[in-house]
DNA sequence: GAGCACATGTCAACTGGTTGACACCTCCTG
DNA sequence: CAGGAGGTGTCAACCAGTTGACATGTGCTC
């Protein structure tokens, strides 16, 4: 337990996304890192590499280096776009729609369940998160640490 | 702006980090996973190889890797322990350590500044990390999601 | 219609992590 | 003292990112 807000905030997205790679890896065969890739896909499908890349936040090269495998484990297909030759067009299978919805679910469910524990009892997690936010923002405006 | 509070925590962590690596890129001359290293090994110094690597959350072959590139930057320094002639021991030199001292300090004080903004009134950081950590402990009470 | 600016995806080379195998050293136990 | 258990660092092979270069396709302008 540190004392310091910028080494909890690290650890907390640690622990948390070590239990959602468990509870991914456990229950649905999928890493954290796949179902980031296909939920935010799911967001935004059907689309391209480039745009798919933006949404992640990675290269274009990361996104196409990580296509042919979700393709190979059926989560994801790839198609063309007539009007453009160059454009490879990502969007879910059927499997990957259902594994988005169902482990997406499971996860807010856990999450949520968090705060139902005595201890947490006075976090609102409204509040929290518009902290959080109002934080970012200043972050933001001031570009990186003015 | 997210509204789900586990994308808003990642997306704080990612600004800071992005906010401290800028500065500490432009004034220091280091990277902030450079820093990271130091300022963890200033924390158990003189440790060696295995010890650090458990501080950092790293395998012990990562910080092996490292080694030879801070030595050569003038950062630490290794050396052997006369009672076991396979430990490699890690301190920082003196440039490592004023680096350390000067640029955690440069970096406490940006972060501290934010919440002088007007907008951050009524937050106070220090309820935020109590917040941060109960939830951190329930977390890991539950094992990875129950 | 020719040509150029730009969008798009992929490749190669690099970085910094991982794991598993290994060589080496220490120390305890019989 | 022999020998094995276990600690310690490094290596090789791999994975998932990055950047910069590049081939290729689109569409605008002249």
């Amino acid at each position: 337990m540190s004392t310091r807000l910028t080494f909890t905030l690290h650890e907390i997205v640690q622990t948390l996304d070590a239990a959602a790679d468990a509870l991914l890896t456990d229950r649905y065969g999928v890493t954290g890192s796949q179902f980031v890739f296909l939920a935010t896909l799911e967001d935004v499908e059907p689309t391209d590499v480039t745009t798919l890349a933006g949404c992640l936040g990675v290269s274009k090269a990361a996104v196409s280096k990580r296509v042919p495998g979700l393709v190979k484990a059926g989560w994801i297909t790839t198609s063309h776009d007539p009007r453009n030759a160059r454009r490879v067009v990502l969007a879910l299978t059927d499997a990957g729609r259902e594994l988005v919805a169902r482990a997406g679910q499971d996860l807010d469910q856990q999450f949520t369940a968090l705060f139902d524990d005595p201890s947490a009892s006075g976090i609102d997690p409204a509040t929290l998160n518009t902290q959080l936010n109002t934080l970012i923002g200043i972050l933001r405006e001031n570009g990186p640490l003015a």
